[in-house]
DNA sequence: TAGGCCATCTGGTCCT
DNA sequence: AGGACCAGATGGCCTA
């Protein structure tokens, strides 16, 4: 039958070429497809780590909070609220292993009974092990005098009047952690 | 205008 | 596989 044959085999040769044009299109089409959803997914990564820097900014924030400053200071840069903070745990650990040197613990304090002290170990605050933060960093050097009288006048109000005198930036024990 | 600070994007790596 | 974390790149804004 002439009618049948050119249904079948109209073409020969273009039929691979067909082939051919299809295989590319579907191929173009997965491509997209996969581009598409590369996008997506960095999209939703991108959205994430902002978010995750929001978190982080947030918590520096409430880092600079309870760091001393006045209402009028400008705001601290990240870097320097860190190294502020660092400055100013060293400074209250001085201040109170002065404390301690000048003054007997209360006896309510020396046994297990520790007063209730604020979001914190109630213990460490009179614990004869100095916080860490001066040793934080091999080359940190404490003053390291023994104490004197002199040392028994060293309030911690005038400490932290102070120690808020020393940049954040470059001086203090922190500088030479960088 | 240079330099500092910051937010965001991005790709790589590690962890669950 | 997907999310968390990290570091580098980039561009915008601000100040000296």
């Amino acid at each position: 039958m002439p009618a049948e044959a050119a249904s079948s085999g109209a073409a020969p040769e273009s039929a691979p070429r067909e082939r051919r044009r299809r295989r590319g299109r579907a191929r173009a089409r997965t491509e997209a497809l996969l581009h598409t959803l590369k996008r997506s997914r960095r999209v939703k990564a991108n959205d994430r780590e902002r978010n995750r820097m929001h978190h982080l900014n947030a918590a520096l924030d409430e880092l600079r909070s309870v760091l001393p400053t006045f209402p009028d200071d400008t705001k601290l840069t990240k870097i320097e609220t860190l190294r502020f903070a660092y400055n100013y745990i060293w400074a209250l650990s001085e201040t109170l292993r002065l404390a301690e040197q000048c003054l007997p613990p209360p006896p309510a304090f020396r046994g297990a009974a520790a007063p209730p002290s604020p979001g914190s170990d109630a213990g460490s605050w009179f614990s004869s092990a100095s916080p860490s933060a001066p040793s934080l960093c091999a080359s940190a050097s404490a003053p390291s005098s023994p104490a004197t009288s002199e040392d028994c006048a060293y309030a911690p109000a005038e400490s932290l009047r102070a120690f808020r005198a020393l940049p954040a930036t470059s001086a203090g024990p922190g500088a030479v952690c960088r």
